[in-house]
DNA sequence: CCAAAAGTGTTCCACCTACACCCATGG
DNA sequence: CCATGGGTGTAGGTGGAACACTTTTGG
């Protein structure tokens, strides 16, 4: 290895946010340090020495933000040559989906401020963050097309119309109620309880939950989920 | 950036060869140098300083295998603490799908030699190359069914058998001929041209060519491209 | 009794599946 | 005329799509 190199790696996490009925979110920064100083941007930061990837981008987003995440999935590696003003940076990046109300979010290291913005109202962004959002939102709504990724955003037990809003907010598009029921019911991963939901207003609804063991039993054969909408 | 930080950042291909009605094989190289010198591995290397990632990945493969890609996807970055037994080392890696056939192949640079092995009969590879592998060819298999990737493959012109065999081949799978063909000639990006093949045996078979606006304005939409199995 | 949300069934149609024989050529 | 691969159609079944009214509760 005689050749020098003096490249950064660093990680990035686009963090998306869905609250029951809510809107479809994602967590930003503000840059308390230069370059872009007061921008906002990307949760994250550089690789520690002997720190995996996925333990550096964890712990990025919990300094900055104070969010804490089980699982982050890797989305892509961003690493042109002028990416970064100063040195040259090599960014992975990571993302993942939450329900905002769960966290109380602070900001720290690096970070004057930590804040959900709705993806369709988004700042001005640091470095190259806008492309790395994009290329997460495209993917989060590719892959809730064939993995239903969405069950960590409800409750263990939870009324159907839940999982019909988590769809159509993510995608951004309005579902056929009785058809979606019909074909999540059919793959049996999502079990009916016999306990019933504490009333908002309306008739009640039965609770349901997600069966884990059938649902990877489901993925390790891959099966596509395809969902028509109206 | 105050922070200490000595990473390196690496490339590396998994190169897949297809020739028709071949089998599907891999690029490797045999390391020159140590470490794992003459261990077989995937060619790769270290980024340089004001190079792109894509770039280097492709020079790497034609310094080390005289192979040249135009196109090579991103697939996965390996950044685990301890994967080379140096220094840490990140490695980027990108997959692509080539014609053995239409290459030279000859070993240079840290690579003793370079050689196409069948997927299904590789020798143990360097570092964590097996994994590299494995996550390729994955995607590889996932790719083929919801983006006909194959067309690179063939040649501008070729019969219908040539792609029955590709996907054959690449899924180790045998399928319906007959409606494979219904399938594919059903999308539109797939064309009857008015030229016959070259007689090899049996009956000549009609040229057909890949519309590429189609298929690009399909892609756009998200298409899925279900095939049966026999 | 009105508002709000939950729950539910059927018909039609498109597409997928299974399946086997004849065709055109070269040797 | 034989071997080799190319080319083709149909019938049955499955599953997706479209579609609207009734139920249960709270206010």
């Amino acid at each position: 290895m005689a050749l020098q190199q003096d490249i950064k790696v660093a990680v990035d996490a686009v963090v998306f946010g869905y609250e029951s009925k809510g809107n479809l979110s994602v967590l930003l920064i503000r840059r308390g340090v230069d370059p872009f100083k007061n921008t906002w941007a990307l949760p994250g930061g550089l690789v520690l020495e002997h720190e995996s990837l996925e333990a550096a981008v964890k712990r990025e987003l919990k300094e900055e933000t104070g969010v804490t995440m089980d699982y982050l999935e890797q989305l892509y590696t961003f690493g042109k040559p002028k990416r970064d003003p100063r040195n040259r940076v090599v960014s992975v990046s990571y993302f993942g989906l939450v329900r905002p109300n769960h966290f109380k979010i602070k900001a720290d290291t690096d970070a004057d401020e930590a804040k959900w913005f709705p993806v369709n109202d988004l700042p001005k962004l640091a470095f190259d963050h806008k492309t790395i959002f994009n290329t997460a939102e495209k993917r989060l709504k590719g892959k809730l097309l064939y993995q239903p990724i969405g069950f960590d955003l409800l409750s263990a037990e939870f009324p159907f119309s839940d999982l019909e809003h988590l769809y159509a907010t993510i995608l951004g598009q309005d579902i056929d109620r009785r058809n979606f029921r019909k074909k999540i019911m059919s793959f049996g991963f999502v079990e009916e309880t016999n306990k019933i939901q504490q009333v908002r207003s309306g008739r009640p609804a039965k609770l349901f939950k997600f069966n884990k063991q059938k649902y990877d039993a489901l993925l390790d054969n891959g099966f596509y989920f395809d969902i028509k909408f109206v």
